[in-house]
DNA sequence: TTTTGAGTTAAACGTATGTTTCAAACAGTT
DNA sequence: AACTGTTTGAAACATACGTTTAACTCAAAA
């Protein structure tokens, strides 16, 4: 099948050069050019560029999406009644991430960085998109989040869950320049997992602040 | 003089849509438009759209930079020996970024969107600016947040700073999506100062985890 | 064998972009 | 009032982009 070929690398091909560069600046005949396709076969196979777009986040989101549910679906079968601290909860999703982008760091980069962009382009078709896709487990996870903090002011946990995802969102996007400054700066190499390792307990104890 | 009111209503406009629809995707055409300038006026004052960029982040830029180092040397002169707490340096920080974009939101916005963008470009020119008009203050608030978390893994300390950087970045400059979505969810208003407020302790909490 | 239809290709289309040009208008100086 | 260097204006330039077209390939169905 020649047809799913083209679509995988045209998609693997966009993913990269997304992440490397970002969107606006990465153009269709950059992308077809490393793929080694046609030009004309990203509107075949995807419509538009924005569609594209879309499509690599979607082999994301998906999978991403799909595994954080069946955790918290199992948890909540094995474990009713079971109160998640917060540390539970970034585990849940931060295993679900690590576990889709598994064996390639772009992968996670683009995520974020899809992420960031989707937060921040005013007019974005990306932020509804997200907001469509993601609506629900958003709201499951907030709900969690509430009951692990049920002495935070409403506003108050709005916005160190925001603050929370900006962190993720800011530093796994640029992870791969900020981990050469500190190769550079400190003479230590450091991993993705290690990166990890420290964000967690920032987060956790960022919400629990005062 | 109406060369500097030509210069003066350029980097206006560009910062108004810089803001609100990001670089790449805001038009010479679309800034002189708003400016009422004529096209040229762009590539004569200031050479290129990239410089203009430049010239747009550098209005933020000096003024919070003097500002920045004028606090933490007066400080430094009035009160030597003193340890600044985290809590301190932030508000210093805190202080130099509302002073510098006093009355108008969308400098604080276009200022945290440029710095989440120079992080993420990953061979743009606007990282190479950042890191060479920024690298001495950067380096100067590093050491005082050293000397405030004393107990700090080295290669932890750089990475929480980070962070926080994301933390700020992400939802400063996404932060009129955010009080839409706070006010349509919880149907109350919150101002800039309160999302500071929020901020401030989500960090400094962060920094000391465990 | 012929037909069909999805997939690919090269070329072109229309548009939008950043930039340049050069003549006209202007302000300050002599 | 005439000159000079600077700033503006309308137009054009060259290029890059996303998208579309129409001819072509080729394997599987009829």
């Amino acid at each position: 099948m020649t047809q799913v070929d083209t679509v995988t690398r045209i998609l693997d091909a966009a993913e990269a050069l997304f992440a490397e560069r970002g969107f606006a600046e990465t153009s269709l005949r950059s992308i077809t050019t490393r793929a080694d396709v046609n030009l004309a076969a990203v509107n075949y196979h995807f419509g538009s560029k924005k569609a594209l777009i879309q499509a690599v986040f979607s082999r994301f989101l998906g999978p991403f999406y799909k595994l954080v549910e069946a955790s918290l679906d199992n948890h909540e079968k094995t474990q009713p009644d079971t109160v998640l601290s917060i540390e539970d909860i970034l585990h849940f999703v931060a295993h679900a991430m690590t576990a889709v982008s598994k064996g390639d760091r772009s992968k996670l980069t683009i995520f974020m960085r899809l992420l960031g962009l989707a937060y921040n382009q005013g007019q974005g078709h990306l932020r509804k998109f997200l907001q469509r896709e993601y609506r629900s487990l958003f709201r499951r996870v907030m709900a969690l989040v509430t009951k692990a903090t049920p002495d935070l002011d409403p506003m108050e946990r709005f916005w160190r869950f925001h603050f929370m995802l900006g962190s993720a969102a800011f530093t796994l996007s640029s992870m791969e320049h900020l981990m050469a400054i500190v190769e550079d700066d400190l003479s230590i190499k450091c991993t993705e997992e290690d990166v990890v390792g420290y964000l967690l307990p920032f987060l956790a104890a960022g919400i629990r602040a005062k």
